[in-house]
DNA sequence: CCTTTGCTGTTTACGACGTACACGTAGTAC
DNA sequence: GTACTACGTGTACGTCGTAAACAGCAAAGG
C-alpha cells in the first residue's frame, strides 16, 4: 500500500473490485468507507477529515493510509458506496416507447435528488477527476439509455444528461450550504439575514426587486428543484421535437413517406388519421 | 476594527459605502481587495489565503485584519469589485417589447459567462450567506427586470432568474475545476484519464456508453454552456407561452377580447390579421 | 510641554488540516 | 529460526484562519 498513492490503476482497482469477504476484526476498506460516510452525513464534506474517521473507528489517523491512498480516493469510494443504495429502475423496454424518455429521466433525477437529500455531501464533491465506480457508471448508463432513441445526436444525448446532472448538483448545493452554515454558526437563515437591516434599507432603489418583494414572490417561492427540472426537461423536449420535425418527408407517426406539396408548409403527417393520432398523443394542453 | 467581525452591519457597510478617496500610502481596503483578486485569478479561491495577499502587498498577515473582518467578507468585497467591470446593458425600454426578455436574459448570461472566464473563482464562491454588494444587486435587478412583463408570476420570475444564475455557476465550476487540477497536478486532463486504462477496459459492459463512445459523441461534444443555456431559455419560453395562453378570451396580439366559439378549440386571436401577425412574429421555424 | 486616545501594523501562538517517513509488531512461508 | 509481509503507530512538516497582546505614531486636550 505504501507509495501506491501515485499508482493511477490502484484507485480504479479499489473502486471496481467486489467487496472481498472480510468479517475479521480490525480495519478494512469497507469499514473505513462506512465510517467516512457517517462523518460526511453529519458534518458535510468539508467536515470530513482523516482524523475524524480514524477516531470514529478507534484507530490512529495514519492507519487509514494502509487501506486508502488518500482523502480524494476515499471520497470516490464513498460516492460509489452510497450510490449502491439507490436501485436502478429496470432498463427501458426493448421496443422504446416514444416519449418515455421524459418519464425515465425524471424518475432518475428524482431518485438522485432523494439520494442527495440522504447524503448531502454528494453535491459537494467537486473536481473533474473523480473516478466513477461501478454504481456511478450504471446510473450514468441508465440516464443515457433513457434518451437514446429520441432522435438526438450522440453529442446531444451526452450534453442533455450532463445538463440534468449538473442541475441536480447545483440545486443540492444550495440546500447543503444553508444547512452547513446553520450548523456551523448556530444561527438560522432567517435570523442571519434578519440582522442585516442595513442591507435591506438600501434595496428600495431597485424597482423590480421591490415589486417582487411586495408582490410576495419571496414569501411564497417556487420549489426551485421542481421549477428547474420542469424547465430543463421542457427544453430538452423541445429539442427532441425539433429533431423529429427535421425528419422531413416522413410521417411523424407511422414513418411512411409523405408527399410534399409544391407550395406552402411541408406536411408532418401522411393522413388525417395520423394527424389525429398525433393530436391525441400530445394529450391535453 | 478589532472585534468587529461579529458586527453584521459592518460587512454591509464595507460593501455599500462608496470607495473613499485614499491615495495615501500603506494599506487600504481597495488595495487589499485588488491584491486578493489577483491572487484568486491566478490560483483560484482555494489558493487565496490571507498570508498570500499580505505577502503580495508587503505587509504581515494580520495587518489585513485591520481593514477586513475576515476572509469571507473579503470574498464578498472581491465579488462586488469585479462585478463593476461588467457594464450593464441599458434598461429595457419603457414600453416592453414582447419576446425581448429572451435576448436580454441571454445577453446577461453571456456577460456573466465572460466575467467568469476572467475571474473563474467567482463560480467557486459558495454558501448562502454572501452579502450582495451594489453591483451584484444591480445585475440581479437587471435580470429580474428582463422577465418582468412576461406574464410569469413573481415567484416564477425569481425562480427563472435563479435557475439561469445557478446554471452559470455550475457550468463555470466545470471549467474552473479542470483548470485547477491541471495547474496543481501539472498533468493535463487527457493525460490523466489516459493513464487509467484499467477503467476504460471495464466500460464495455455498458451498451449505450459504448455506442456513444464509438459514435464519436465524446470526440465532438456539444458546447455544454451553449447547449444548456439554449435548453433552459427554451424551457422558460415554453412556460411564458403557456402563461400567455391561459389568458383566455383575450387576443394574444392586440389584447382585445375574443368571442369564444360554442364548441371546439378556443380561439387565440381576434382576427385573421392578428393571427398572421403572430405567425410572422414567431419567425421562421 | 506632556499625556491621552485611537488608528495602524507586528509578533506570537493555537488548533485544525493532509500526509511523508521511520518505527514497531504480529502472522506466515520457507 | 528466519526472512518477509501486512498492519498499525508516533512524530513531524507545512498549510490554513485568526485570537490576543503589543509597538509606533498622529492628532487632540490639558
Amino acid at each position: 500500500m505504501r507509495g501506491r498513492a501515485e499508482d493511477p490503476d490502484h484507485g480504479v482497482e479499489l473502486l471496481w473490485r467486489g467487496a472481498g469477504a472480510e468479517p475479521r476484526p480490525g480495519l478494512s476498506l469497507a469499514r473505513i468507507v462506512r465510517a467516512a460516510v457517517e462523518v460526511a452525513d453529519a458534518e458535510g464534506l468539508a467536515g470530513l477529515s482523516m482524523r475524524k474517521v480514524a477516531d470514529r473507528l478507534g484507530f490512529t489517523t495514519m492507519s487509514l493510509y494502509r487501506h486508502v491512498p488518500g482523502r480524494d480516493q476515499l471520497v470516490d469510494l464513498m460516492r460509489d458506496a452510497v450510490m449502491a443504495e439507490q436501485p436502478l429502475t429496470p432498463p427501458a423496454a426493448a421496443a422504446p416507447v416514444p416519449g418515455a424518455w421524459r418519464a425515465t429521466l425524471e424518475v432518475c433525477a428524482r431518485a438522485s435528488w432523494e439520494l442527495r437529500r440522504r447524503h448531502p455531501w454528494l453535491a459537494e464533491v467537486r473536481g473533474s477527476r473523480h473516478l466513477p465506480g461501478p454504481n456511478g457508471v450504471a446510473h450514468y448508463e441508465h440516464m443515457l439509455s433513457a434518451v437514446r432513441h429520441t432522435g438526438l445526436t450522440p453529442a446531444e444525448m451526452i450534453a442533455a444528461v450532463g445538463l440534468v446532472g449538473r442541475f441536480l448538483d447545483a440545486e443540492a448545493l444550495l440546500l447543503v450550504e444553508t444547512a452547513r452554515q446553520e450548523r456551523e454558526s448556530g444561527v438560522s437563515e432567517e435570523e442571519w439575514w434578519g440582522s442585516r437591516d442595513s442591507l435591506f434599507e438600501r434595496l428600495d432603489r431597485y424597482p423590480t426587486l421591490t415589486y417582487l418583494w411586495e408582490a410576495g414572490g419571496y414569501d411564497h417561492p417556487e420549489d426551485s428543484f421542481e421549477f428547474g427540472l420542469a424547465r430543463i426537461l421542457d427544453g430538452i423536449e423541445l429539442l427532441i421535437q425539433k429533431r423529429d420535425e427535421t425528419r422531413d418527408g416522413i410521417c411523424q407517426i407511422c414513418g411512411k413517406p409523405v408527399e410534399t406539396p409544391a407550395s406552402g408548409r411541408p406536411r408532418k403527417y401522411c393522413s388525417h388519421a395520423c394527424r389525429q393520432r398525433a393530436y391525441r398523443q400530445r394529450g391535453p394542453a
